[in-house]
DNA sequence: ACATTTCTTGACTGATCGGTCTATTTCTGG
DNA sequence: CCAGAAATAGACCGATCAGTCAAGAAATGT
């Protein structure tokens, strides 16, 4: 699943038939709800994205639409741990990692007009506690992601606790700069943002408990 | 409205007979907005908890539910603006501010049992672009209330630019520790941003452009 | 006191919701 | 080639959705 930090790519073709049916469900549903939200989203339209009789959806996720959030929470989490992963193990800056995910983002909202946030914050906002299947898969998939953070701080020589602390600080502004872009329609907060991470919280200077 | 930090306080009686219709109806629907979103919130329920009758609601808001939710945007953003207002022209110190902001927005998380998130941040998540007002409506609620901030900001002695950028970075840190909060259900990542903000952002020795 | 507007009341509608069910086709191991 | 499992297919269901409407009650101005 390819990804712009956190954020599935419009360019892939969620009606393929080539691509399984299950993960043609679990992009589908994850494209609009990015859009929309989760109760926003009827059955019928994502498995008319999907090109996906209703029987497919109950086969593969027994518990119907509820058992596809989770899936699709657990898929974007992985996917998104794997990325950090990568950016860790990688010879790029903290600075410009960070400024990096920030940009990406931005183009991302300007290239969709604004009209996708990322599946765990969409969710995050909705959800939590009615669906308590999903909400559990929140709370796991968001701890994964903080703990890929923390990974990155501390391979760019932060202590472990100031690390961690980084890691929830960079994860709320980018996606709250991404929410206010939403709202005000311009990118102006969230590359203040990734400005901000990439000169004030990966200082060199400042790296010790 | 009594508010906490943009949050309406569940201790009004929505229900109450005693003030008018249209403004149970804005209470009770900002209520249930915070709880599940926007698109999970009928119609029916709103009524119920305003203890009022169905013809009353197309009465106040002859466009239905999208003109309640423009409705209670309005009054959330001017009552936002005005709790900002009011804290800029106190006696307050910046840090401490800041720091009050996340604490009260922890023990409101808390209180409620992390079920309540902002009704702008939840509404800018799934409502945008489709429902066209309501998206205008988040737009210049949003924006007066990072002007409130940025009064604050330069009320505190900085420069106007460096107020509106600590404005939308303030902003963003908050709502994103908001919904990383409720995911994770811990108030950590709130009560860290509170310490950021005061400490790394509402800095006196770095006030300048 | 009356006329007019404002507001309340709830029955009703067509559309859409998530989910169930049975039948059929496709895949897979022997 | 066949038997059983996996997956596809879509008709169908009761519940609920946002919105309409006609009638009545309360408030208001004169």
């Amino acid at each position: 699943m390819s990804l712009v930090d956190g954020l599935l790519a419009d360019t892939e073709a969620t009606g393929n038939r080539a691509t399984p049916t299950r993960d043609r469900l679990i992009r589908a549903f994850t494209r609009l709800v990015q859009q929309r939200g989760y109760a926003a989203v009827g059955t019928a339209e994502v498995l008319k994205v999907a090109s996906a009789p209703r029987g497919s959806l109950y086969h593969h996720f027994p518990t119907g639409k509820s058992g596809l959030a989770v899936a699709a929470v657990e898929a974007m989490a992985e996917a998104v741990t794997d990325s950090l992963h990568r950016a860790t193990t990688s010879r790029r800056t903290l600075p410009g990692l960070l400024r990096g995910m920030a940009s990406a983002r931005a183009a991302w909202l300007k290239r969709t007009g604004w009209s996708e946030g990322p599946l765990l914050t969409v969710l995050s906002n909705e959800v939590v506690p009615h669906e308590r299947d999903i909400a559990e898969a929140l709370k796991v998939g968001s701890e994964a992601i903080s703990c890929a953070f923390t990974d990155l701080f501390m391979a760019r020589g932060f202590a472990p606790d100031h690390a961690r602390r980084n890691a929830h600080m960079a994860r709320s502004l980018l996606d709250g700069a991404m929410t206010l872009s939403r709202a005000a329609r311009s990118t102006d907060a969230l590359l203040e943002a990734g400005d901000f991470l990439a000169t004030r919280l990966a200082d060199p200077a400042d790296r010790g408990a």
